[in-house]
DNA sequence: AGCACGCCGACT
DNA sequence: GTCGGCGTGCTC
């Protein structure tokens, strides 16, 4: 008698292990299959982990395997193992984690193979001809199989080539000479295909990037950071890298962070390999989901474009996984599970023996300092492609600017700049990384900023409806004529926005195009793309902007660029704030001159000064990572030590805040009995999170910095069980949080 | 996660 | 007397 051990789509501790069925004789499953099972009273979905040919428990209790629901695998081998990992080290059920590598709708059977019908002629030769000559006065007869002798047609095809075909169809199957069928239809989020484009000639770069890296990919085998400078042509590599696995037969996975840059790059790959790539993220309409999903699985495409999901792509005999813009957040899921899309990308590499890129022109400080202790090659490209320069970039101070009575949102040097760029007919992009109008607004008389009745934030201010907006938690209200809090007439809007930069172009430029690009005016899925193009069509010259204008995007017209204000998300309570600041301006900067003109770069700041604006303006990475790298030794932050925290989230103030001093309790006891922690606890604290009213919740927590090291390992782990535990409201770890609010 | 079984309050 | 609250416990 054979058993499957099965894992039910359950996703509870309470149901996290194997439950064992029975085979029926005659039904063939293997590892990785879903199957229906009973499960008590009902029925459920299930993944065959493995087989024995005992069973660990009475017989009576056993009960039988219903029936496969894929006649395939959805899962293999090396994706079951990941997900073990997974579950292990996210401390997820095993069933939770396999969620994360099927198309959500493929559960509970939501979607359904789409057919279409196909005729086909049953006779050929001879017996064509005496059809043919059979029907000489049957018109659409006599057609219908001129048009199938090319071969088998769509009956949709054939509808639109002659008025009703299907009663044409039917009288030629009924006499024998033609047959109708169902077949699978894949429906595919990119329908049209592209012209194949030629290779480029390769740099002396690129080539010595990819005699490095292409052994790597034959061998299976290699991790390798590559840094390449903006516009060094780093997409080029990828598709080598993505052919040579092609030419031997393997599979690839090319990570983009975000889902509005996989169009960009599925161009791109779609002009050099045709049908063979396919694209995966979550916003793919269920049908397209589920029908590239399968694709990918049964080998159709073998390359995979797509955001943090497509690294669970089901690649079979992978070869290479990319990761692009490698320093990008967005590769942390801020879902639970709490994945990295690059960690699982390594894991899956060394697994399935593949070989790994991480790339960037600014490469997060954690990957950087890997790659110095060796965990990863380096790859170089120092310049631009056909020797275009990197952009001539301008630092503004701003305080000289009020000094000098100009309280404009443009300097001089920028109004000069972009008066230039215009009259030049050329285009030029502004970016600002805050949305709406102006930052808060507040009271003279009582020196209040208008908060969010929901939030523990200022209230940002929009011109458009001439409303306030909570960006945390969505709230609106009409901006107020006085002062809530204490009834004065003198309120006044203070900072900067992409509204306002907006506002001030037109004003100053009447007769310019300006576009603006932020989450008010992308709303609809198709709303980024059209701006885009309008952008790119020239229909506006200049284009405002807030950091989703500052990746990855190539305007060949562009020649200048502006920083209207680096200093937000410098002075972001975060220690990553210089890091981001160095990466976003220097994503921006490279935005400038990459086609034939040059770029000029102007960045406007209250902090000339600071590290990270003048490695940015000097566009110098290591210079940069050095003195950033120092400062995180200095103050101890990662990657030398990790911030865990146990998050409460209440409806009210006391319960939340009672729970975490009961948490920080269980913590210092915890830490007093265990003698190899206590050098590595830096510090253990109870108290508001920095948003401690959030979206009409309180929240409160229990922060613990420890030093990276083996032994503290015990700590993350007791806090992992500590979340598990019952509490009066929800508690949550999370582990260097990509952010602290 | 669901759905059973099981033991205490107010209702036709 | 019963209908129904949701506390524990099990599912191959």
């Amino acid at each position: 008698m054979m058993y499957a051990q099965v894992i039910v789509d359950i996703a509870h501790e309470s149901v996290d292990r194997v439950f064992t069925y029975r085979v029926p004789e005659g039904m063939t499953l293997q590892a990785g299959m879903r199957v229906r099972v009973p499960f008590g009273p009902r029925q459920k979905e299930g993944c065959v982990l493995g087989f024995s040919d005992q069973a660990d428990l009475e017989e009576s209790k056993i009960k039988s395997v219903i029936a496969p629901l894929e006649d395939y695998p959805a899962l293999l081998p090396h994706m079951l193992e990941l997900a073990r990992e997974i579950a292990h080290n996210t401390h997820c059920p095993l069933a939770e984690a396999l969620r994360l590598m099927l198309p959500a709708e493929m559960r509970g059977g939501r979607v359904r193979v789409k057919t279409e019908t196909v005729a086909r002629l049953t006779v050929s030769g001879p017996a064509l001809e005496d059809a043919l000559a059979g029907c000489r006065n049957a018109r659409r007869r006599r057609l219908l199989l001129e048009l199938l002798s090319d071969g088998e047609q769509p009956v949709a095809e054939l509808n639109k080539l002659v008025k009703d075909a299907r009663t044409g169809l039917n009288d030629l199957c009924k006499r024998g000479y033609a047959e109708l069928f169902e077949r699978e239809i894949l429906r595919s989020p990119y329908p049209d295909t592209l012209p194949q484009a030629p290779d480029p000639v390769l740099t002396e770069e690129q080539r010595q990037v990819l005699a490095d890296l292409l052994p790597a990919v034959t061998r299976g085998k290699g991790a390798f950071l590559l840094h390449g400078v903006t516009g060094s042509g780093k997409s080029e590599v990828f598709i080598r890298a993505v052919r040579q696995c092609l030419k031997q037969g393997k599979g690839a996975i090319v990570l983009v962070p975000e889902i509005v840059l996989t169009p960009q790059m599925v161009t791109w790959f779609r002009a050099r390999f045709g049908d063979v790539a396919a694209v995966l993220h979550s916003r793919l309409s269920a049908g397209e989901r589920f029908d590239e999903w399968r694709r990918i699985r049964l080998g159709h495409a073998r390359v995979v474009i797509g955001a943090r999901s497509a690294v669970f792509a089901p690649v079979d005999g992978l070869g290479l996984i990319v990761c692009d813009e490698e320093h990008e957040s967005s590769y942390q899921s801020e879902h639970f599970p709490q994945y990295d899309a690059r960690q699982i990308a390594e894991s899956r590499c060394k697994r399935e023996n593949a070989a790994l890129v991480l790339a960037s022109a600014t490469p997060s400080i954690l990957s950087f300092a890997r790659m110095e202790r060796g965990d990863f090659t380096l790859l170089e490209m120092r310049s631009r492609v056909h020797h275009r320069p990197l952009p001539q970039v301008t630092v503004v101070d701003m305080r000289e600017e009020l000094r000098l009575g100009n309280k404009d949102v443009f300097s001089g040097e920028l109004t000069s700049r972009l008066d230039e760029c215009i009259r030049a007919g050329r285009q030029a992009m502004l970016f600002i990384n805050r949305r709406g109008y102006a930052q808060f607004v507040n009271c003279r008389a009582c020196g209040e900023a208008i908060r969010c009745p929901n939030c523990d934030v200022s209230m940002t201010y929009h011109e458009v409806d001439r409303s306030l907006h909570c960006h945390w938690c969505g709230h609106v209200t009409p901006m107020p004529a006085a002062c809530p809090n204490c009834g004065s007439a003198y309120i006044r809007t203070c900072g900067v926005g992409t509204q306002r930069v907006e506002q001030e172009v037109r004003r100053r430029w009447p007769d310019t195009g300006v576009i603006r690009m932020d989450v008010d005016t992308t709303g609809d899925k198709n709303a980024y793309m059209r701006l885009l193009s309008a952008f790119r069509a020239r229909e506006a010259q200049v284009l405002v902007g807030t950091q989703m204008i500052a990746k990855g995007l190539d305007f060949p017209e562009v020649t200048l660029v502006g920083a209207v204000l680096a200093d937000t998300s410098l002075n972001m309570p975060d220690y990553r704030a210089p890091e981001r600041t160095f990466q976003l301006l220097t994503q921006v900067a490279g935005r400038a001159g990459r086609a034939e003109h040059p770029g000029q770069v102007v960045i406007q700041t209250y902090m000339p000064e600071h590290y990270a604006i003048r490695a940015a303006a000097a566009q110098d990475y290591r210079s940069f990572y050095h003195m950033e790298f120092d400062r995180r030794k200095r103050d101890l932050y990662p990657p030398f030590t990790m911030m865990a925290r146990l998050l409460c989230t209440a409806r009210d103030m006391e319960t939340a805040e009672g729970v975490s001093i009961e948490l920080l309790e269980e913590m210092r006891r915890f830490v007093k009995e265990t003698p190899s922690l206590q050098r590595r606890v830096l510090f253990m604290r109870q108290d508001d999170a920095p948003l401690a009213h959030l979206r009409g919740y309180y929240r409160a927590q229990v922060l613990v910095k420890l030093l990276e090291h083996p032994d503290s390992r015990a700590a993350v782990e007791y806090m992992q069980a500590l979340s598990g535990r019952e509490w009066p409201c929800d508690v949550v770890l999370e582990i260097n949080p990509a952010s602290m609010a």
